[in-house]
DNA sequence: TTTTGAGTTGTTCGA
DNA sequence: GTCGAACAACTCAAA
């Protein structure tokens, strides 16, 4: 037994240093008390066991990474369900104290108000922390108290409440304990590695994971890209969003880190102000995500408007194959999910295209849409994707308009006039001219052969066709909609 | 309590 | 080719 007692510092979503409100108290506990730090973290087979490829593969070189920064074989890693995890370490040292930082989704809050309640009924001390968000779900409130179901007032009330506090700096020394649990496992136990074989390649050539590589990210967004994000940010080829979106979804970097960094950007720039509030509003629609996962019952599931509860969804295991795989016969489309096949990662505006297509056009179930993303997007988290899932399947609390229908050759046209998203993606498409990369099947047999692209699929469905089956099927469930509120009445 | 203005991201049609 | 209007009706949030 550790002569010394010992605070386990959980980490979950915070796989960081700097800025870790859980660590900080952690350390501090132990500078007063006389006491130890262990660093855990736990594949919690019920919460982790649902992630998919991507993020698994992240989440491995992120510990790596964590660990490498403690020092190497510092961070204690374990399998199976926290509380049991939790009980066995407790029983083999004297635990005297438990920090984690929070997480907003129904399982992980379920879970970690058990954990806190058997801690209290066992005399451990048990402390939570806001690392991962600017601003608490519950503490943004409307004029009578509720929760936001609208983006721009939500976001008017939190650039109302107290800023941020700024970020802190890594702890100066952490006071490990030198103790090997006896059920830690290695890296390799965990998993994480894909599987069937390792097709990760396209991902680790895109992103470096881990809290260096979120730091190097920000900065280099900052210091060459965030200048023309407000202009350039919808064009994918041009690469001028930050893509921290993955390193935010482990923590490898706290968003209060961000919204100074790039804060101060604006201070020292005033030019740049404009530009910089757009990019912090992103972050606000992160922060949006996180107050209405919160607040939902099961945003993955249920949608928030309650007639679409019986919207007749197509399920169509073909189309929804051809969409998966990119051969829809929209450039754009087949662009952005190959992109996301082979990198992990989608253009925010190509997300939008693809996602509409899927729900619109092809009357495909946006929970269908959302396990995909949930299986290949490397920045696939509880809050973003069923988030966006639902706002882009029209059942979110703000619906677009039914009439609101994405045309992907517009799009196109539109985000990638020159095509070169498309080219990099759709090779087969590469000598199309300019003027029919959007729209292959409108030229004419001859030249589809001479420019290699015969082999490219027709659309997967009329844009016509679909843009009016879905416009129908809307207007159907609003009538029954309305019919029923009638009729209880 | 009632009223009022507003609501991320669009497309099509016809003048 | 360009431009404005139409596309519905509803909910949210604050005054």
């Amino acid at each position: 037994m550790s002569a010394s007692p010992i605070a386990i510092m959980w980490f979950r979503n915070d796989l960081r240093l700097a800025d870790n409100p859980a660590l900080m108290a952690a350390c501090r506990w132990a500078g007063q008390n006389g006491g130890r730090v262990l660093p855990v973290f736990i594949y919690d087979d019920v919460i982790d066991g649902q992630l998919g490829g991507a993020t698994r593969w992240w989440l491995r070189h992120s510990l790596q990474s964590l660990d490498h920064s403690l020092g190497g074989q510092k961070l204690h890693l374990f399998r199976g369900t926290a509380q049991d995890v939790l009980t066995s370490v407790q029983a083999e040292y004297q635990v005297t104290a438990l920090f984690w930082n929070r997480c907003y989704d129904r399982p992980s809050i379920t879970r970690d108000t058990a954990i806190k309640t058997h801690a209290h009924q066992t005399g451990l001390m048990c402390e939570s922390f806001n690392g991962q968000l600017l601003f608490e779900p519950w503490d943004v409130k409307t004029g009578s108290g509720g929760s936001f179901k609208v983006f721009s007032p939500f976001w008017r009330a939190c650039l109302k409440m107290p800023p941020p506090a700024a970020p802190q700096a890594a702890p100066d020394h952490i006071p490990l304990a030198t103790v090997t649990p006896s059920q830690a496992v290695s890296l390799a136990e965990l998993d994480l590695a894909p599987k069937p074989f390792d097709w990760a390649g396209g991902l680790a050539e895109r992103f470096t994971p881990g809290e260096a590589g979120a730091r190097a990210q920000l900065h280099d967004f900052i210091d060459e890209r965030l200048i023309d994000y407000a202009a350039l940010r919808d064009y994918p080829d041009q690469r001028v969003t930050s893509e921290l979106s993955p390193h935010l979804r482990f923590g490898e970097i706290s968003p209060r880190h961000i919204w100074h960094a790039t804060a101060h950007h604006a201070d020292a720039h005033p030019a740049q102000a404009q530009t910089t509030a757009k990019f912090q509003s992103e972050l606000g629609w992160r922060e949006f995500a996180h107050h209405v996962l919160f607040h939902a019952k099961d945003l993955a599931t249920i949608p928030l408007q309650p007639a679409f509860a019986r919207f007749p969804w197509v399920q169509d295991a073909d189309a929804l194959k051809r969409w998966q795989t990119g051969q829809t016969g929209f450039p754009i489309v087949d662009a952005g999910m190959r992109e996301l096949w082979h990198t992990g990662y989608m253009h925010n505006r190509v997300r939008m295209i693809v996602g509409s297509v899927l729900v619109k056009h092809l009357l495909g179930d946006w929970r269908d849409g959302l396990a995909w993303f949930d299986a290949t997007l490397v920045d696939a988290c509880p809050a973003n994707n069923a988030f966006s899932w639902q706002w882009i399947g029209g059942c979110g609390a703000d619906a677009a308009p039914y009439f609101r229908i994405f045309n992907p050759v517009l799009q196109g046209e539109k985000f990638d006039p020159k095509g070169v998203y498309v080219r990099q993606w759709v090779p087969e498409l590469r000598n199309l001219p300019d003027t029919l990369i959007h729209k292959p099947w409108e030229a004419p047999r001859l030249v589809l052969i001479g420019a290699g692209a015969a082999s490219y699929p027709d659309p997967v469905i009329g844009l016509r066709q679909g843009r009016d089956r879905a416009m129908a099927a809307w207007r159907e469930m609003k009538k029954t909609a309305n019919f029923e509120e009638g009729d209880m009445t």
